[in-house]
DNA sequence: CGGCGACTGAAGGGAATGGTTAAGAGGCGT
DNA sequence: ACGCCTCTTAACCATTCCCTTCAGTCGCCG
C-alpha cells in the first residue's frame, strides 16, 4: 500500500472512471488500472465494480476511499507543516480525557495562551487509556488528566517511569439532580436533601458526557465500581448537554463541584447525598522528562502550578475568543 | 514521502534512538538512518539533531513525529477496515456543520439506528463549506446541514448538480438571553420583553459553540450580515455549553427555538425580539445521487422524512444508550 | 587522549514502484 | 449483432525504494 496507490483510487472513487481519473492525475490509464490493481490483490477486495454509467464501490472500496483520502491529504498537510515549522510559532498538543478536554483544557489553555500568545494550542480528546501512548508517540505534547486522590488506587499506566507528572489542582465530584427529581423521591429525602444508598445507584438512570464512564477517570471508575453499566447511562453530546438534561430533571448525574456552583446556587441543580461522595480527584499535568520535551510543553508543564493558572480554573468560564478558539480534535485509538 | 519512511521516523522520534528504532523494526540501522535521511532533504528540515543522552526532535521534527504517527496508524486502520468491511454490518458516515452534528444529528441517528440496528453510525462534524467535497470524496455518505428558508439566499455549493439534495424539516433560529440579563437593560424592554434594534446586536456579547459564526448556516450568516465580528462573540466547547453561558446571564445566544422549549417555560431563557428573527432556516440532507451511493445512505434519505425522524427531532432529546454511542469526529480541511 | 558506542555515508543489489505502449476483454447503446 | 468506449492485462523499462555490508565520523566518557 503506497501513496501514489491512494491518491489513485481516491481519484478514481471520486470521479467514478479510471480514464477521468488518469486525465486528473496527467497519467496513462493502465498507471491507475495498476495501482487499483495492487491495491486490490493486497487488500483482497474488488474495491469498485463496473456498473451501468460508470462504476459502483464495494463496501470495501467505500472504506477505502475515506481513508485513502484522509492518509492523502493528512500527508499533505503535514509535508506543508513540517515546511512551515520554523516560520510558524511553537505548537503545543494537550491531551485529555473527554470530559477534561472540554471543561477543564480550554479555560486553562485560554489562561495560557494570554501570556504565550505565539503558542498554537491543539486539544485532542482520547480515552484516558490512550493518554500515554500519545506522549510517548510525540502525537501530543502534554497530557491533562484527572486521577483519584487516593494514593494508589490506580495502577501504573505504560511508560509510567519515563513521564514526568505534574498534581495542580484537587477536585471534588458529586452527583447531581435536578431539585424536582430529588422531590419526585421522597422515600430517601431527610431535609429536603436526597440521600442515596450505593446500591441504588445502578437502578437510577445516569446522564453522561462522551467517556462519562471511562474506567479510567474517578468518576468512571465510581460508577462501574458501584454497578452502573451500559443499560443506566444515556450519552449525551457533551457534558454539558448532560448537565442540562439533569437541569431537566430526566435522571443524575456526575459533575465537579465547583464547575456547577452556579446551578447550586440557583437551585436548577442540588447535590445528591451518596456514600463516598465527593470523590476526590486530582488533575494532573503529564509530558515527556525535561530533555524530550518541546519549550511550549515545559511552559505549560510550569504553568499548570501557578496561581494564574488555578483561578482560571476555579472561575467560571466565560468561554474563548473567537481568534484563540481551536476546536477539540477526538482521536482514534488503532494500536 | 513513503509509508515506510514515516514508520522508519516514528519508530525513532518514539525510541529516541536510531539503533532502538532499527532493532524495534527488525531492520539495520543504516536503513533507518536513510530513510530519516530521504525525509530530511525532501522536507528540509533537520527532523532530529544529536543531544545528550539521545536525540533532540527540531519543531519540524516534531510535526512530522505526529503526522507520520497519525497517517501510519490510519493506514493500518484502513487496511483493518478493508479487510472486514464485508464482515462488519455496512457503515454510514454523517457529515454536518458543528451546530447540526451536536444537536440534530444524534437524535435523528439514534432513531435510524433503532430501525437499521446493523448500521454503524459515525458523525463528522465539519466548516459548512466542506460538507460537498466530504460526499464527492467519499469521505461522508450524507450532509446534514441548515440553509436559509428563503429561495436564493446561498450561492449554489461546488458540485451542487451532482449531489441529491431532501429537505427534510423546518427549522427556526431565535435570539435568547437569560430573563436577567433582559432585565438589566430597561431601556429595550417592553411589556417584560427585551426588544432589540439590528444596530445592536454587535454591541452586545455572544455565547457561541464551535462554528456558530459558519457564514454558511443561516445563523452564522444571520450574525455576520448583522456585524457580529470575532471581537464581539466568546467560543465555547459545545452549543450547550454556549446555552448554560446564556442562562447564567452572560450575554447573548442563538438557539433552535424548539431545542429550547424547556428553557423557555421554566423561564431560565427569554426569547429577545430582533427584527429579522425568527430566522427561517431547512434541514436537509444531501448525498450523491442514487446510483452511487451506498444502500445505508439510501435508506437515511429515504428516513428523514418519515414522521419517525420528525418526532425523534421535535421531542426533546434524552441522549443515547451507550452502546449505540460514537463520538463526533472533528474533520479538518486540508485542499 | 584513547576507546567505544552510535549515527552517517558510500556502494551495491534485489525488489517494488510507477510509468509507458500494445493488445485483449467486457459491457452498453444504437 | 455490431461497433464503440472503457477497463484490464501483458510485456517492458527506468527509477526509486529498501535493505544489506563496510567504512568513516562524531561525541561522550573513562
Amino acid at each position: 500500500m503506497t501513496l501514489t496507490q491512494l491518491r489513485a483510487f481516491v481519484a478514481v472513487a471520486r470521479l467514478g472512471s479510471v480514464k477521468a481519473a488518469a486525465i486528473s492525475l496527467g497519467i496513462s490509464e493502465p498507471a491507475v488500472s495498476g495501482a487499483v490493481a495492487v491495491l486490490r490483490r493486497e487488500l483482497g477486495d474488488r474495491l469498485f465494480v463496473r456498473a451501468a454509467g460508470g462504476i459502483t464501490l464495494t463496501a470495501g472500496g467505500r472504506r477505502l476511499a475515506a481513508g485513502a483520502a484522509e492518509i492523502v491529504g493528512l500527508a499533505e498537510e503535514t509535508r506543508r507543516q513540517v515546511r512551515q515549522a520554523a516560520a510558524d510559532g511553537s505548537q503545543l498538543r494537550v491531551a485529555a480525557t473527554e470530559t477534561t478536554a472540554e471543561q477543564i483544557v480550554p479555560p486553562l489553555l485560554e489562561a495560557f495562551v494570554r501570556r504565550h500568545p505565539d503558542v498554537r494550542t491543539t486539544t485532542l480528546a482520547v480515552p484516558s487509556t490512550a493518554l500515554g501512548e500519545l506522549l510517548l508517540d510525540r502525537r501530543a505534547d502534554v497530557a491533562i488528566s484527572p486521577v483519584a486522590a487516593e494514593p494508589g488506587a490506580v495502577a501504573a499506566a505504560p511508560g509510567a517511569d519515563t513521564l514526568e507528572r505534574i498534581p495542580f489542582l484537587r477536585v471534588q465530584l458529586v452527583v447531581v439532580a435536578s431539585p424536582r427529581h430529588a422531590g419526585a423521591r421522597p422515600d430517601h429525602v431527610d431535609g429536603g436533601r436526597l440521600h442515596l444508598p450505593v446500591g441504588r445507584l445502578s437502578r437510577e438512570h445516569w446522564l453522561l458526557g462522551p467517556g462519562g464512564l471511562d474506567p479510567g477517570t474517578p468518576g468512571g471508575a465510581f460508577l462501574t465500581r458501584h454497578g452502573v453499566g451500559d443499560a443506566d447511562a444515556s450519552v449525551f453530546p457533551s457534558t454539558s448537554a448532560a448537565l442540562g438534561a439533569a437541569v431537566a430533571g430526566d435522571g443524575l448525574s456526575l459533575a465537579v463541584l465547583h464547575l456547577v456552583r452556579d446551578e447550586l446556587r440557583r437551585g436548577t441543580l442540588t447535590v445528591v447525598a451518596v456514600p463516598g461522595t465527593p470523590v476526590n480527584g486530582v488533575l494532573r499535568a503529564s509530558a515527556l522528562p525535561g530533555d524530550r520535551r518541546s519549550p511550549a510543553a515545559s511552559a505549560l508543564c510550569r504553568f499548570v502550578t501557578t496561581p494564574t493558572a488555578v483561578r482560571s480554573l476555579l472561575t467560571r468560564s466565560t468561554g474563548v475568543p473567537v481568534d484563540h478558539y481551536r476546536p477539540t480534535v477526538r482521536v482514534s485509538l488503532w494500536s
